[in-house]
DNA sequence: ATGGCTACGATCCGTAGA
């Protein structure tokens, strides 16, 4: 019995809602975060996506942020945001499903290295690292998915040299990301042979998808009781290539 | 060339994304 996990940072629920059930018909992945769903609660589209066979819970706010988690199955002990990080933005949520604890997220941007949204992501990223150390010692199986906005090597980087320093790549980011590594979580991408520059998101500006001008910031990280269950991971580069896209493709990996 | 797209909520531009 297999078990297909997702992550798609959606760019507005609203303007992506077909896509995302087209999507879910063709993929139909059993459970599926999404980011960027830019839609207050009291507008969350639950009958759409109730239609299309899934059960939802929700954090979101009006124009920026907000985190979805869809799933087959029901979803229980659902959380908002990180415990005791104080945080208007609606950036994190976790839920069990099954047996399986899911982490839902959406990483500040961090806009420029110095700024103080910069600071906001590095912050916002320590207390993460201590909430998920927490979690996997109380969940075998946790599964962390999201728009996490860091690249973690150069080859997630379509020019290296371009970006050396900038947002997304800078040493403390990177070294933000591999301290979630460091704590046990395995990046499931990782765990296999993968296409040379493989990447998820492309700016809309520039023919960048065209160009394959993009990075890969959006992760599905696995507790190494999951990890050792993972048959596959990849990036879905379809949904990208329609009218009126995300700038996001979704990542799909599979469990045995 | 420091722009270039897109979404949003405000108006007919400014903010933010990455």
């Amino acid at each position: 019995m297999t078990v297909k996990l997702a992550t798609w940072n959606v760019n507005s629920l609203k303007v992506r809602l077909d896509q995302l059930t087209d999507w879910l018909r063709r993929a139909s992945p059993d459970v599926i975060c999404l980011q960027e769903t830019k839609v207050e609660d009291v507008n969350f589209p639950s009958a759409a996506l109730e239609a299309a066979g899934y059960r939802a819970a929700f954090a979101g706010q009006k124009t920026y942020n907000g985190v979805a988690i869809l799933a087959k199955e029901p979803l229980g002990e659902v959380t908002a945001g990180i415990p005791g990080f104080d945080d208007e933005q609606k950036r994190v949520l976790a839920a069990t499903i099954g047996d399986m604890r899911v982490v839902c997220l959406y990483a500040p941007n961090g806009q420029a290295v110095g700024s103080d949204k910069y600071a906001y992501k590095l912050r916002w990223y320590g207390a993460l690292r201590g909430w998920l150390a927490a979690e996997l010692a109380r969940h075998e199986r946790l599964v962390v998915l999201g728009d996490l906005n860091v690249a973690p090597e150069d080859r997630d980087v379509h020019d290296p040299k371009a970006w050396e320093g900038q947002v997304h790549v800078s040493g403390p980011e990177r070294e933000a990301f591999r301290a979630l590594l460091g704590i046990g979580l395995k990046d499931s991408f990782r765990l296999f042979e993968q296409p040379e520059k493989s990447f998820s998101w492309w700016d809309y500006r520039m023919m960048a998808f065209r160009r394959n001008a993009g990075l890969r910031i959006d992760h599905i990280l696995l507790s190494p009781g999951l990890a050792a269950r993972c048959a596959a991971c990849a990036i879905d580069k379809a949904p990208r290539k329609l009218e009126r896209p995300s700038d996001h493709a979704p990542v799909l990996a599979e469990l045995s």
